[in-house]
DNA sequence: CATGTTGGAGAGTGGCACTATCTAAGCATG
DNA sequence: CATGCTTAGATAGTGCCACTCTCCAACATG
């Protein structure tokens, strides 16, 4: 505290090759790694911990660098878990997903997308969980998402789908295969639209991590615009009356 | 505990005509609340104590008495706070917005829209900020959403779209308008969609509280949908492959 | 009248995302 | 080589949140 840092140091500013920075080149230490990525060095240490980040190079017995691919780590870590709100383990297990070699392509963005958090599980004693979980394998069939279809005991996405269908039954809100199609078309023209932006990539990493990224960062921007078109429809149907 | 109640008092059950229970007419005390919503008596003082429950009709100085008003408010606020994931204190401000009698139809929507969660303020210094929030106005112009435009200042929701395009941004995903107006026009779709199901109801207060609840309790359907739908994609693209 | 339940209030719990503090080891300078 | 700075790493602490526990006096019920 009280001691400013002068930035003057612009140590291999622009490497923006896409190859890992090597030897050192572009290499800043933990203060200006700090600095350079607006979070404070106790939570990159934090990180570090966690394992969010991978250790830099090690210099000496005290001291590493690290390069631009931290940075970059870094600033997909925050937003994944400031604007994804995703929690901090989660962020975990979804990159460690995107990074596991062992499993392919497909199978990476998968499994990435299923440590992703989802709600609470579906209390199963109740009538209405079973009841909805027969409205959603309905809507897949309907849609002929085979491919969800198959894994509909452990898939999250399918799991959160139930509960909420749960939650609107219960409340007496009609939620049946009827109302959710149109919800689910909007959603298959999304996925088209974002595995398109994720095939602008080439090589396999960046296409998953896209991938990872896209999908938590742009449900955000789904519903803040679902909210807005909310907003700007109702003042057009109720707008200034009454 | 290891007190097992005996679910022998079957008190009114069946009372679902519109009008609100009546001088006792199917009221149950706290215990039996609890037993029919599934929430324990601990966590519903504790909601009354929030005020996320208006308190029970006084029988004598240390007894109150719950009618389906309350099973339905409780089962709304459950919904709110485990599916829809809004905090409590939010889910408070939100079911006050409902309530607000001083308020019109929209006026009131728009308040308890307003008190959803949105993230972290985006930060003023950054540069990627600056430029998101000019996407985002620009966005806005384009769908000539001119009631979103008039607030974005104070909108939260367009808050939380600006602090969205600034972290994709920082990642170097190209995000603007172009990208986002496939979105928007699914948005204002959904838009339409719900507005048409808020209309089913009859009565302004019975709007309001659909509009609220199936803006939060559609969202969870919306993004598990998606992250169906991008898998279904994903799986069709590169399934089975490398 | 004995036993158990209730509403109300305060304190306690566990989880999460940091944040603070400490230590030994370094490097930089004179 | 002394001095003053930073750093990695570990441990402990903080603040917030959503409950959860405990206690009490005032009933209710057999």
């Amino acid at each position: 505290m009280g001691c400013k840092r002068n930035p003057e140091r612009e140590t291999g500013a622009g490497n923006r090759s896409g190859k890992p920075t090597r030897k050192g080149a572009g290499a800043v230490r933990l203060a200006e790694l700090s600095e350079r990525s607006g979070v404070s060095t106790p939570t990159i240490k934090y990180y570090l911990r966690e394992r969010l980040l991978p250790p830099g190079r090690r210099i000496t017995a005290t001291q590493s660098e690290y390069g631009e691919e931290h940075l970059r780590r870094l600033r997909l870590v925050r937003a994944l878990i400031q604007v994804g709100r995703i929690p901090v383990t989660t962020a975990r297990d979804v990159l460690a997903a995107i990074e596991d070699d062992s499993l392919n392509h497909h199978h990476r963005l998968g499994t990435a997308v299923q440590a992703l958090p989802h709600g609470p599980e579906a209390d199963e004693a109740d009538p209405a969980t079973a009841a909805a979980r027969r409205t959603a394998t309905e809507l897949l069939d309907l849609l002929d998402w085979r491919f969800s279809r198959e894994v509909t005991d452990i898939s999250r996405p399918f799991g959160m789908l139930v509960a909420a269908i749960a939650a609107l039954d219960r409340l007496g809100y009609a939620c049946d295969t009827a109302h959710l199609l149109p919800y689910a078309r909007q959603a298959e023209q999304l996925a088209v639209v974002d595995l398109d932006l994720v095939e602008e990539f080439r090589t396999p990493e960046e296409q998953v991590e896209a991938a990872v990224a896209l999908t938590v960062l742009y449900e955000p921007v789904l519903l803040s615009l679902r909210r807005l078109a909310e907003a700007e429809e109702s003042n057009r149907r109720f707008g200034t009356g009454s």
